[in-house]
DNA sequence: CTGTTAGCGCGTTCAG
DNA sequence: CTGAACGCGCTAACAG
């Protein structure tokens, strides 16, 4: 690494003391006198100077930047998350430091040490490890955290999370008033809090209404991009070769409702008019299919800006934070829903 | 920020100087006895020693971070190229420092002064910034900078790309081949050198084939997540409305792809039958709409792991690095585009 | 093999 | 208002 010029550099060059340029150059109150401070600062442009944060990071032990981890940024729905995140970490002049763990526990787990290493002390994280003693140690270590769209139940731990029992329950509210009574649920493995959630959502509303449930839950399979999808495509195709088909499939989340779509239009199954579909998320792409998307929307950049709050908030000693942020579903009515056909 | 531990406490804990605690705990090839060596690990786990990187950089002035500057992750496009980086900076230990620019000079400018004041030195950027000089200045300081998808005239600055101008020739060529005569090419504003050698490669192909070349520009829109779709639906609306009529539009990225289909599809065309799409890209969405969208595959992931290793390559004083890459684009062939009506 | 010393670049006492 | 001196956590050079 080539030597950049120091505080000392300039010192010396103005013929003052180190300490009177890192008084000016950092804008402390400290008073110095109008013309050293403008001669200082002259030569400091003068010279380029780019000041070593490293070094300020090490005498006064605070770190602008917040770590952030999530599974994977090629998913809509995080990457969403980040660029709300990321605003208000701009506006504080934080800087955000990104890590995809790829659902890989052992990558979480390192970048969580790398980042600690680092001295980050602040976490936004969508967690796939299940050990919560390891997140526990850093958080009695100094670590403030964030837990997105889940649930830790570790003292001290703050989360934002989506209402995803209710956002179920709205879907099929909607569906069941658009008078559909065969309402299917096509999932990817029941697996996670937020799938089992809108799982839980879909049952409360199908009893309320009296009908019978109607769900079909994917085996797992090696993750990949387009997994999804895939599975998506494999579920519809299941509950249309069913004697009892559904008139309205109701998926876990957008990607699984594409896959669905895709496959009953080889089927040459009409969406809507024969079947309609509902999906779960709310990402752009929604709108781009034909029909487009009719979906539950869940406000992912306003959950990056209130878990960056948050933490900016826990850095704070004094202010108190809210600890466990639900934010509501809202139901995006596009075209992929329609009224049922009367029999 | 909580005090941790240091060298020199397990120093005094193990009655041994911090010196040689630092020689055990980094790994040094400095010889230590197995003995000490075994008790000063012991105590350090006991411990919970987490190093300071910060002091390390300070001294070893090495800092094993990539920084990444792009428009912004929610575009997949550059989504699976930080995936390919991050790839490769992982298995190299080295971290990821994104930054999203969204467009805007000024943010990528206060990114990269940031990142060289945390003493990041090299640096992997999709700039939209038109001022050369700022980054050479960056470079003369001692930033290794490799370029994103775009060509930076600057000695020593590095570069890998796509070869766009043989996208946009492949793409209607194929078109051609297909039995089209009626091309059209609907692109956004062409004021990035990405679209400008597509259109190139465009017209040389339309013009090797005695073609009249039918190019549509929208004019610039203020920056929004739809952008590329709503423009994708006007350049198509337009199209259609014109006299002479193409039977096939080739879009210069797939999301404007999506809305020209979109669109088609509302005007109840059918797409491909009666008009032909043709995007440009390959992100994995293309095939989960109706019809699968034919389009030109950029391998991102890949140009994501040759940049890290350029960069890689690039603080390795000895060795000799590739200045300049080109990455061919491979046709993708789905079912949005099929032979031409024959009148 | 081990310890002592001297910084890396910066901010912060404490005297003047 | 200014400067000398010290230390943040770590490693490298030198001495033993």
């Amino acid at each position: 690494m080539k030597k950049s010029i120091t505080i000392h550099d300039i010192a010396r060059l103005a013929n003052v003391s180190s300490a009177t340029v890192s008084r000016v150059l950092s804008n402390s109150s400290y008073p110095v006198s109008p013309e050293l401070r403008s001669k200082i600062l002259r030569i400091a442009k003068e010279q380029n100077y780019v000041p070593n944060l490293l070094g300020k990071q090490l005498k006064t032990k605070t770190n602008k930047t917040i770590g952030v981890i999530i599974p994977t940024i090629t998913n809509a729905f995080y990457s969403s998350i980040i660029l709300g995140l990321e605003e208000i970490a701009r506006k504080n002049n934080y800087s955000v430091f990104l890590c995809n763990s790829f659902q890989n526990p052992e990558l979480e787990e390192m970048y969580i040490k790398t980042m600690f290493e680092k001295q980050v002390r602040s976490l936004a994280i969508s967690s796939i490890s299940r050990n919560q003693t390891l997140l526990r140690n850093y958080v009695e270590m100094g670590l403030n955290v964030v837990a997105l769209d889940q649930k830790i139940g570790l003292d001290g731990v703050c989360q934002v999370d989506f209402d995803y029992r209710k956002g179920g329950y709205m879907a099929v509210r909607y569906l069941i008033g658009q008078g559909h009574e065969k309402i299917a649920f096509a999932t990817t493995p029941l697996d996670r809090p937020s799938r089992m959630n809108i799982h839980e959502g879909y049952l409360e509303a199908m009893r309320e209404a009296g009908l019978e449930p109607m769900v079909l839950e994917s085996g797992p399979i090696a993750y990949s991009a387009s997994y999804e999808f895939e599975n998506g495509k494999l579920l519809a195709r299941e509950l249309m070769e069913r004697k009892e088909k559904p008139t309205a499939i109701f998926a876990c989340n957008d990607l699984v409702a594409f896959g669905v779509i895709h496959e009953l239009q080889a089927l040459r199954i009409k969406v809507p008019e024969e079947v309609s579909v509902m999906g779960f998320d709310g990402i752009d792409f929604g709108q781009m299919i034909n029909p487009p998307l009719t979906t539950v929307l869940l406000q992912t950049y306003e959950m990056g800006r209130i878990a960056c709050h948050m933490l900016l908030d826990l850095m704070n000693p004094g202010k108190k934070v809210e600890a466990d942020i639900m934010l509501a579903p809202k139901l995006l009515e596009r075209e992929s829903v329609t009224t049922a056909l009367q029999k």
